[in-house]
DNA sequence: TAGGATGGTTCCATTATGTGAAACTTAGTT
DNA sequence: AACTAAGTTTCACATAATGGAACCATCCTA
């Protein structure tokens, strides 16, 4: 589906294998059979197996010995608390991130930028009758999402240059930017406005206002979006909801004044 | 320490090492500098540097340049939240928990077993005039908390076993075990009763009641509990609190049918 | 500003660790 | 029984991890 799939250069050491493998069975999102496994990897047989059987005993994974079938482990799920309270926005963020969901009465999206991509680490949702792709967790790109241009239109250059690089330019509906010069003007744009749109870049019927979330107005750490189904509201509409969702963002931004530099990783 | 029969040498490959740094890392609750890790690192300078690097390379920590500090990274909170939400009860207990806690306005914990011990994957907190020591992502013993018990009493026989010889029986308060010989009679009672107690085993002042939540009436999976501590409430009160604590538990377990069936991880 | 801590980074010869083709062992079919 | 595919183990080999020591860069303090 998404296109994670482009390759996997980063093999340095046997550490970034097991991180690798660890990675691809969290991706199938259910219980899954070493066959699978191998049938996607690019290490042989044994190698696999050795790796898997590695994870399985520090308890990264859990082997299901009746189904043989792999998932993600207790000490992941352990790990899950630390790495979230203490590596996101999500902690600091979610007052702001409720109290602007109920405001406004749509979906919620707060996201940080992981190697290139979006991850969405928080997200609220008013109604049921329509649902986006951003899951708490999961990553987007960010070349054609509201969160993904208002973080890519902040970043100083180099660090932006680097992230556009990593970028599949795929285009998912026909308003999506397809290169990274067909996004400069736009991020341009977004960087005067201090707002950003998802004009059903990356859903068709999917829209979004997005707003950097600045760390003592100059790096940005993550940004906030509003989003909502075409049926629901239009562009216009959205812009009513600038003044909401900046305030929102500010709130954010001056209560995480001392956080951490963020790296960008990688 | 154990009996060490036929086990496992604690120090399996590289792979177990750099995990151990970075369950370290994310134990230290912050941002940590190397040299407080090398102070409590059993490994020599240079390796524990190597490691740092790896890890931080493969985005697993964060490494913030001006404070020379690690954190967990974004890569963690990634795989961290797809653990969560694929291999913890958590996720499919939400509004049960939730339901639960609203009626009895107590502090609802919500657990599983992790290596003998009691990894806490869910919570509320309905009051702030006390709190536990249990937090979500965090472990405890399982001999002496009521969802501990409650676990225990319920598995298999020889997982059971297994289990309790993992067991420190450390003597946290006077009304502690402090054998699986005295804890014994316990679990069968609880089996009987379908309900355990923690009559302030961990904590003094803390009391709960524990139901098993099974899967297909079989194996347990987890457990529920609700705590207080003895200036809210009584033991027999919490007994009052039964029905609508077993109503809760068979309303997960229920949901839970298709659960994959635990390992209870070594 | 020289002298000396201390935290952090790199080198490199040594050897432990991981590697993967192939052989082997189930378990499932026809 | 004969076949097939999944899963497991073996083992000679090569790579990748190791860690002592040297090195670098700050920040003190005299």
């Amino acid at each position: 589906m998404e296109p994670r799939s482009k390759e996997k250069p980063q093999t340095d050491g046997t550490v970034g294998k097991a991180l690798s493998v660890l990675d691809q069975v969290a991706a199938f999102e259910r219980p899954v059979r070493f066959r699978e496994l191998l049938d996607a990897s690019p290490f042989p047989k044994a190698t696999l197996y050795r790796l898997l059987q590695t994870l399985t005993h520090q308890g990264m994974l859990s082997f299901d010995d009746d189904r043989q079938t792999y998932t993600p482990g207790m000490r992941l799920v352990r790990l899950a608390h630390t790495a979230w309270q203490q590596s996101s926005l999500a902690p600091i963020a979610r007052p702001h991130v409720d109290n602007l969901a109920n405001q406004v009465r749509e979906a919620v999206h707060l996201a940080q930028l992981d190697h290139g991509h979006v991850l969405f680490v928080d997200k609220r949702k008013t109604t049921n009758v329509f649902d986006t792709l951003a899951q708490t967790g999961k990553i987007a790109p960010s070349y054609c999402t509201g969160v993904g241009k208002a973080i890519l239109a902040f970043m100083p250059e180099d660090l932006r240059g680097r992230a556009l690089s990593q970028q599949g330019f795929l285009k998912y509906t026909d308003a999506t930017h397809e290169t990274a010069e067909s996004l400069a003007p736009e991020l341009e744009e977004i960087r005067r406005n201090g707002v950003a749109f998802d004009r059903e870049e990356h859903e068709s019927g999917i829209i979004s206002i997005a707003a950097p979330i600045l760390c003592r107005d100059t790096n940005v750490i993550g940004a906030i979006s509003i989003a909502t189904s075409t049926s629901r509201r239009s562009l216009d509409e959205l812009k009513t909801l600038q003044p909401a969702l900046l305030a929102a963002a500010g709130h954010i931004s001056a209560e995480a004044a001392d956080w951490q530099f963020p790296s960008y990783a990688q």
